[in-house]
DNA sequence: ACGTCCCGCCAGGAT
DNA sequence: ATCCTGGCGGGACGT
């Protein structure tokens, strides 16, 4: 039972193995922001999002809401988004700060404390709501529950208290106000870990110790006190900040507790980043996320997952050399079979497969033939 | 044991 | 009627 193998050793040798880093929201952020931060992105349509992703179409909806929470996507129509870039963001921070300092001295509060901000921010939704018919007030009671306006109040949590450092579980007691049924709590903390792990894959926060307790809290770490209006997000490109989970890769589909998944690529240690080759494989999809290709001009490295095609054997090719390494390859393959994202490409993986085999064999039996002779 | 958070069900809204 | 959206909480994974 002795326990200390790394993870990542483990991978290796048993990449069978469901990671649930590999999937984390705050990775798939990372990976959603590289597709669109592109030249030429200016509209992003969540299902080829969600293809070109690898992920359901419920993950991205998480994804956008918490970016449109600071500005960096805007809600064009259904299934569309708008990219606005990082440099929305000082803005939209800006603005919710203000917003925020105002609900407060509204409520004339002279403490800035966390609660405080919060309290002003449940008041300010319900005054929205002026018409309180039971319908929209059911429609004012699930939008004060979302995502966006979970995330916004998070981040007025920073800007409008003097607490550096917000805990979670801090923030969700404030936000609940009176009420600290146990069931909501979790709830209402599971929700901000969401999150929270967006805001971190963003450089816009940290997560660090508390030095009171111990305890994981967050604290902003881009433009708290000089917003420079125009820039890009702190860090937006700023990896080494990042989770890094031991190794960059996107989120891939394999399931929980599915031990049919199958391998990543790992190169010392290293889970090898590709770039999506060829641009025909996913090119039937609507074209509304960019007009330029994956592989085209390389500012952004988009790390679609441990395989691209690129890396796979030609069949075909050269078949002589290829013969002499049949063994290795047949090795590799079976070893390190990729797992594609989209159906797309796994079906272009098996189709290479097979057509591999049976050159192999078709191959195999010329050279029998030749020995003959 | 407990913190973290992925996952997908399903209600409700939009078209 | 069908599709889109997203709140929600079970329960698995990580430490």
């Amino acid at each position: 039972m002795s326990s200390s193998v790394n993870p990542e050793e483990a991978q290796w040798k048993n990449p069978n193995i469901y990671s649930r880093k590999e999937k984390s929201l705050g990775l798939l952020c990372s990976n959603f922001l590289k597709l669109c931060d592109r030249e030429g992105v200016d509209s992003i349509g969540l299902d080829n999002a969600a293809d070109q992703l690898g992920v359901e179409r419920r993950r991205i909806y998480d994804i956008v809401n918490i970016l449109e929470s600071v500005g960096v996507l805007s809600r064009k129509a259904k299934n569309q988004y708008k990219w606005n870039g990082f440099s929305a963001i000082p803005k939209a921070v800006d603005l919710l700060k203000k917003e925020g300092l105002k609900d407060q001295s509204a409520v004339s509060s002279t403490s800035h404390s966390v609660a405080n901000v919060i309290a002003c921010n449940h008041s300010d939704l319900k005054e929205k709501g002026q018409d309180k018919t039971s319908g929209s007030h059911k429609i004012d009671n699930r939008k004060e529950k979302s995502l966006m306006i979970l995330a916004q109040n998070f981040v007025k949590l920073f800007h409008c208290s003097d607490v550096d450092l917000i805990s979670l579980d801090k923030a969700a007691s404030a936000l609940l106000g009176d009420m600290h049924d146990p069931m909501a709590m979790k709830t209402k903390t599971r929700r901000l870990y969401d999150i929270a792990n967006v805001f971190v894959s963003m450089n816009l926060i940290e997560k660090i110790r508390s030095p009171d307790n111990g305890k994981p809290a967050f604290k902003w770490i881009a433009w708290k006190e000089n917003p420079r209006t125009g820039s890009p997000a702190a860090s937006k490109s700023d990896d080494s900040k990042r989770r890094t989970f031991g190794a960059e890769i996107t989120n891939t589909t394999s399931k929980r507790c599915r031990a049919d998944s199958s391998s990543d690529l790992v190169s010392n240690g290293q889970v090898k980043r590709l770039k999506v080759a060829k641009d025909d494989e996913l090119k039937d999809k609507n074209q509304e996320m960019s007009t330029e290709r994956l592989n085209g001009h390389g500012t952004m490295e988009f790390v679609f997952g441990p395989f691209g095609p690129a890396s796979l054997p030609k069949a075909g090719v050269s078949g002589k050399e290829n013969l002499k390494q049949t063994q290795n390859w047949e090795d590799l393959a079976s070893t390190y079979r990729p797992q594609y994202q989209n159906k797309a490409a796994s079906e272009l993986f098996a189709h290479y497969v097979e057509a591999w085999e049976s050159w192999q064999v078709e191959a195999a039996n010329e050279l029998h033939k030749q020995h003959l002779n």
